[in-house]
DNA sequence: ACTTGACCTCAAGTTAACTTGAATTTGTAT
DNA sequence: ATACAAATTCAAGTTAACTTGAGGTCAAGT
């Protein structure tokens, strides 16, 4: 498989050069070499990328991110780690159903206003404290 | 019922004074007048803050969120929006879903690298381009 | 030979969402 | 009356995650 150019990277992904070459600059990625002045990517380095943005949507930091990826640029969790950060993510999406769910409560609801609608009650109830994270 | 004291609602939200001064600053929240210098906040605003820690954590910004609430303070989206957002909403648990499903199924998976298991080369294809949010 | 376009570097700028600090005011407790 | 803790303002600082811009390089096409 051969290198990749910057601009086939952008292609790929969808992100900006600027910000590949800021995801290298902070280590998030590595680049293989280069042609002449220009930065060589290993197509291995797609997934890569496509787990970061999976983990960025998950509402992770980059640093986390980082902290996720070994030294060889592949994915590197202990299974402990798998199961915390997937016990993490189940609570996430409890709260972000629960919400839907009001939403779409309230979207069909007949009370005169929110406020007085129970199952919207019940949301704010949900929504007690800010996470740790 | 009685109008509280700044430290009241830190007391019942977990939010910062800073935090508080500041999304009045922004707009986001009112407060209902003064004590001396003292900020006073309706009840009210209790939820209002924990409708606003919920939508962070629904990844929407400040500013989205205040496009949430009228100028009373209460929740005013057409049910037209609510739908927009809880789809968007269930768009967002459905990636969730994904990953937290994966990272289960790699801290179980017997392949010898990740990057082997079926399963996680699927995860790969699920992210593949950025969000337009 | 020359222009072009895609890349490069490096410093500085940007935005969101707060936080911090210094200087001041005020309500309550002694 | 005085001290003190808890507020206040306002400007400036902070962090993450990028973006922008100026100025430079290089391979390829005309």
């Amino acid at each position: 498989m051969r290198a990749l150019d910057i601009s086939e990277v952008v292609e790929q992904t969808g992100l900006r050069p600027s910000t590949l070459r800021y995801y290298e600059e902070i280590g998030l990625i590595k680049s293989i070499g280069r042609q002449g002045l220009r930065r060589q990517f290993a197509p291995q380095t797609l997934m890569q990328l496509s787990l970061i943005t999976l983990g960025k949507s998950a509402g992770f930091s980059l640093d986390e991110i980082a902290g996720m990826f070994g030294e060889d640029g592949q994915p590197d969790l202990s299974r402990e780690d798998l199961r915390t950060r997937a016990d993490d993510l189940d609570k996430q999406i409890h709260d972000l159903t629960v919400l839907s769910k009001a939403l779409r409560h309230v979207a069909n609801c007949s009370a005169p206003s929110h406020i007085e609608c129970p199952k919207f009650q019940k949301l704010l109830r949900v929504a007690k404290r800010p996470k740790k994270r």
